[in-house]
RNA sequence: GGUCCUGUGGCCGAGUGGCUAGGCUAAGCUCUGCAAAAGCUUCUACAGCGGUUCGAAUCCGCUCGGGACCUCCA
């Protein structure tokens, strides 16, 4: 079955081939770095990470780029980016590259808590200016771009007159173009009465003295715009047509669409042939952002320090969460969905971990016909799913199907050779594949360390005897003591004891 | 106002027209010195009203509710 990828421009399944076979280019808007993520932030990078995983594990070569977001108007909350004429001493002023290395290095931080691959290239805005540059240069010379007042915008009414503006977001483009018709309710930007047509979007802006970020460009100093970033460095490391581009929804307009008309114009071709959109994270039913003043801090989410939450979360946890939804439905979150999340990736997890230690019997034949064929269906299943556009959920739930089998097996309650030693094997090797190469989850336990192993080995040794002569005093003790340290002893069928972290 | 999405059991969430995912919670049972863990079992569903169909949560229409985008935004 070959893979299926929802493309938001067509708004169909499409079957992926790649421009070049074997190999895939894949572009993904990374972070602004002017702030400090949060939970809605996790959801592409997640999403996307497990797409990378995947393509990867379908053995194409992929180049991933991702971006950063340094260059724009940028300020930081409680700090005045004004008073950049020299008023305040230097170190009090300030200053955009401080900035942008903080949130940049939390951003990286957070995506290595997450377990998200680096991408292959993950380039700046601001080091790519010449680029920009030259791009607009060329979208003036073609004539779909205009200057005014050293700001440079492109042209939407002339690109739509040939192409079809506005179709990836479903917008109409008479309305668009005709926006004063309608009800005003749009914020009304800086320099908007410079724009010929309202619907112009902004390529490079010239900079106001206060401005703290400025470059020299042939229009005067200033900065670029947002959208022309993403064109000018996807161009330049995937060429002028590559395979997926990836993104929040909430990025289809403008910034995807002016993204698809200055590349065309560029190019002479539509630059992506699969676009793809997660949905967002709500939280109580309304998208998390910061306009809506509602988001959750990553640093807060890990740390449990804010009023809704009522417990600190693990990133792994997070993941989790993440992939148990499709990445097209929105995601609603809660303190409390997030702990069910927590439980159900710990009993998925300890039994994989049972998995791993279970030897099947060389030639065992499958003596139970009827649930050989079900854990083979259930395993063969959930390769179709991530081929059916990165179905996660649906693999998940497969695992939950498996994870009483496994146990099972543990206790004896089901016989090792119930299911054949190939089932079992494709058993370990499939979950091993989907659990840490393909969703990129991983052991949350800090306790591999064999200090505390042999201190554990002592006190099961030591309950164990008190146990044998009916000391259930002191058995009780370390028990429930060990607890209160957040260990959790657990009592076999075989008579041995295993422990873990609670 | 425009474009689009969405409404599933206590909660979260899959669902390609027929065989009613999964997780969390709750209850009962098994195992256990008692627990925990594990296993087994059970309950409350498809917003409402019409229509298409032999058959609809799934397709169509209407009503009501929620959301996203139209502005920086993942």
């Amino acid at each position: 079955m070959p893979l299926s990828i929802y493309n938001s421009y067509s708004r169909t399944k499409e079957v992926f081939e790649p421009i070049t076979p074997g190999h895939v280019g894949m572009y993904v808007c990374g972070p602004t770095v002017s702030g400090e993520s949060h939970l809605g932030h996790a959801r592409p990078y997640i999403t996307f990470d497990v797409v990378y995983r995947y393509l990867t594990y379908k053995q194409f070569k992929v180049r991933y780029v991702r971006n950063i977001t340094d260059a724009g108007h940028f300020e930081e909350e409680g700090r005045e980016a004004e008073d950049k004429v020299g008023k305040k001493a230097l170190l009090e002023k300030l200053e955009p590259m401080e900035l942008v290395q903080k949130y940049t290095n939390l951003f990286h931080w957070a995506m290595k808590e997450f377990n998200c691959i680096e991408p292959s290239i993950e380039p700046t805005a601001t080091g790519h200016i010449v680029e920009q540059i030259n791009m607009i240069e060329t979208l003036i010379e073609k004539g779909f771009a205009y200057v005014q007042n050293g700001s440079v915008y492109f042209d939407v009414k002339k690109y739509a007159a040939e192409h079809e503006y506005g179709k990836l977001s479903g917008r109409i483009i008479d309305e668009l173009l005709h926006a004063e018709a309608r009800d005003n309710t749009t914020r009304t930007l800086e320099g908007q009465d410079e724009k010929r047509d309202s619907a112009d979007f902004a390529l490079w802006k010239a900079a106001p003295p206060e401005h703290i970020m400025r470059w020299k460009s042939p229009w005067g100093e200033g900065f670029p715009g947002w959208h022309i970033e993403c064109s000018a460095m996807a161009t330049k490391y995937l060429g002028a047509s590559f395979d997926i581009h990836g993104g929040g929804m909430d990025l289809l307009f403008p910034h995807h669409e002016s993204e698809i008309a200055q590349s065309t114009i560029c190019n002479h071709v539509a630059p992506v042939k699969y676009w793809m959109h997660n949905n967002m994270i709500t939280i109580n039913g309304r998208k998390m952002g910061k306009s809506y003043n509602n988001v959750i801090k990553l640093t807060e989410l890990f740390s449990g320090n804010h009023p809704l939450l009522t417990q600190a979360f693990h990133p792994m946890t997070v993941r989790f969460f993440i992939l148990q939804s499709h990445y097209r439905s929105p995601l609603d979150f809660s303190s409390e969905a997030l702990a069910s999340s927590e439980k159900a990736l710990k009993r998925l997890w300890e039994a994989y971990e049972v998995l791993k230690k279970i030897s099947p019997i060389e030639n065992a034949a499958a003596k139970d016909a009827a649930l050989e064929e079900k854990v083979k269906n259930w395993l063969e299943e959930m390769e179709q799913f991530m081929d059916d556009d990165f179905s996660s959920p649906k693999v998940l739930a497969n695992m939950f199907e498996l994870a009483p089998i496994i146990n099972s097996i543990k206790d004896q309650l089901i016989g090792i050779d119930a299911i054949s030693h190939h089932t079992l094997m494709l058993m370990k090797e499939r979950f091993a594949v989907f659990l840490e190469d393909i969703f990129g989850l991983k052991a949350t336990e800090a306790g591999n360390n064999e200090v505390l192993q042999s201190v554990m080995d002592l006190l099961i040794d030591i309950r164990k005897e008190s146990k044998a002569k009916k000391d259930f005093a002191t058995s009780d003790k370390i028990r429930n003591q060990l607890n209160q340290l957040g260990i959790q002893l657990k009592d076999e069928k075989d008579g041995s004891t295993s422990w873990g972290l609670a």
